[in-house]
DNA sequence: CAAGTATGTGGTACCGGTTACACATAAAAT
DNA sequence: ATTTTATGTGTAACCGGTACCACATACTTG
């Protein structure tokens, strides 16, 4: 591998000029250029990025950290942040966190050592004293979704709350009358809003109790667990909303083993909008949030922050949105509450 | 940050004593030992990765490249891969090629540039020239399950031709008469490999014709559309074997909408061994690839390869698994073909 | 007792870039 | 005519490590 001091020798310029070039930073002489330009094809030479990271403490890289890129609401996500990020010249690294804090903690002192220029967080368990450390020591992060907004670094999130309340009023709409709800660990605050939804919207119906309110674990498996509790204990719900796609999945598939029709006797509704939605039969509705908007998004903006053309940290809720299937798919559309 | 300059100053011995420390390499006094201890501990150091990358031409960091890891495939492996590389001490750079050659080869520049230590293959297009040119200027790869064993690197996959069997045969013993199967695009050698594996099983029974093998893309769009036209073209097919997963589903998908029953009418079975499998209705019989243990293989051997444990480049074939479901359950059982 | 070897440490070139600073020249402004 | 200013280029320190080599002791060996 050519160097930039052997290319500086054939153009018979310094390195300076060379790199003045490269980086077109400050000024080369047209004829100079050519020439530069003929040494570098001659060498096939190629800047070492390792070494500029060392002399400009920027690396082009970026690291991406989440609980499990096989929890299908990742893999869209990681997708649309690297299609960002090498849009831009950035390099992502893959860390998967299992959301404990301590591989979390210990990703982070590598990504450092390694000069990371940034980080999206996608995980849960930093608190925003670790974020603050971190953008103290200049590495920008960004947080996606499951943070709390105490802004100590701009977020992306969704509307959890509002997609609650669209589910349980596209439920109503469609006629049911008892609608449970399997939230997720209130750990996260997803998990929190989304309960906190649903809770407004159907708070004030008569039939409303806290035992149609029942705990998930953001899985399949606790999403079938969950149902089989509920459904033993309100023989007569006739809608699931399930905190996310993967526990309706498991309503679903809990229904299914129960002889429950769906949407028949029971309708259920997911959140979140991954692909698997769409091959559970019957199709799953869903309230989707951009999954992909959100990572190109939050990619976006971390870059901006690296490259500085970002200052204040901000809050960005994007709009989820109910699509409709067949899982809540009843005849007595429209019908008043 | 402290340097290891600084370092060396406080305990005061040189740079040099210190680096020794630090690798283990060469002596180093029991007592200094102790000083450069609280020296370090002192100072809070942590050793320059990138700085240690431009010395030693070692960055501790792999690629895996892989078409997209929004494909249900892939974040799986992604996950063993980064699982096992970090057990390591390596870092996870994910690169999304789209199986399209000049982002392989654009991917490739980069991580030249950057120094990283190994990639995996998990993308298509690469001949084994480029593969070659890699491994020629000391970058270690290895191929994943996509890859003609043209014998330039080390290649892990799984037994295609022997899965294919295993899905016929599983199938006649299913009572199965007449077993389409819809191929993906015969690009990618583990679809050559099926479509063989199929053709072998079958083409001595008497209703064998080519008729019965159809072109998909291995999507789900492609499933449904194969099955559309299958199904146009010989409506007596008592059975599909999908040339994967994904396919497979497209299958489901079509055969409910066209009000067939499966498995009654028609046995469904893909190939793979994603997580969607369980999740159908009915579920999906499929010929499961150790999905992970590949992952994780196909990582320690990089690594074993780029700490030089390893020199001959080998083939790892791995077993495949057929994992009986309801799409393929029939009363039937075990009649004779 | 001289030579050989194991132990321990320091000096410094090197990896391959960036960039501050000095210096030179030509054109524009005063 | 002199001072600015814009343009163009080179020298060398620096980023933060690694590792080769020299050198100094303290024991073994022959």
């Amino acid at each position: 591998m050519a160097t930039i001091r052997d290319v500086a020798k054939l153009a018979g310029v310094s390195v300076a000029t060379i790199s003045r070039y490269l980086n077109k930073s400050g000024y080369v002489n047209v004829e100079t250029e050519q020439k530069i330009k003929k040494a570098i094809e001659a060498l096939n030479y190629e800047p070492n990025a390792v070494a500029r990271g060392l002399a400009g403490k920027k690396t082009n890289t970026i690291a991406l950290i989440l609980p499990d890129i096989s929890n299908p609401f990742f893999p869209e996500l990681a997708r649309a942040v690297e299609d960002v990020a090498s849009m831009y010249g950035y390099t992502v690294i893959l860390c998967n966190s299992d959301d404990e804090g301590v591989k979390e903690k210990s990703y982070i002192e590598v990504l450092k050592k390694k000069y990371i220029d940034g980080i999206i967080f996608a995980s849960n368990t930093l608190d925003s004293a670790d974020v603050e450390q971190m953008t103290k020591k200049g590495i920008p992060v960004v947080c996606l979704d499951r943070v709390p907004p105490k802004q100590s670094c701009s977020v992306v999130r969704s509307k959890n709350r509002e997609g609650a309340k669209l589910a349980v009023e596209h439920l109503l709409s469609m006629g049911c009358r008892k609608i449970a709800h399997i939230y997720g660990p209130q750990e996260f605050i997803t998990a929190k809003e989304r309960l906190a939804g649903y809770e407004e919207s159907v708070k004030h119906l008569d039939w409303y109790s806290p035992t149609f309110m029942i705990h998930g674990d953001f899985r399949i498996e606790g999403g079938i667990r969950a149902t089989e509790l509920l459904m033993e204990r309100h023989p007569d719900v006739d809608a699931i909303f399930a905190g996310n796609d993967l526990m309706a999945v498991g309503a679903l598939k809990a229904l299914h083993r129960m002889g429950v029709q769906v949407p028949g006797q029971v309708a259920v509704c997911g959140f979140d909008g991954i692909g698997m939605t769409e091959i559970t039969q019957p199709e799953l509705t869903t309230v989707a949030q951009p999954i992909y908007e959100m990572g190109a998004l939050v990619s976006r903006i971390l870059i901006k922050k690296i490259e500085g053309t970002l200052e204040a940290d901000q809050t960005y809720e994007l709009d989820v949105a109910l699509v409709p299937r067949e899982s809540t798919l009843r005849r007595n559309e429209h019908a008043s509450s």
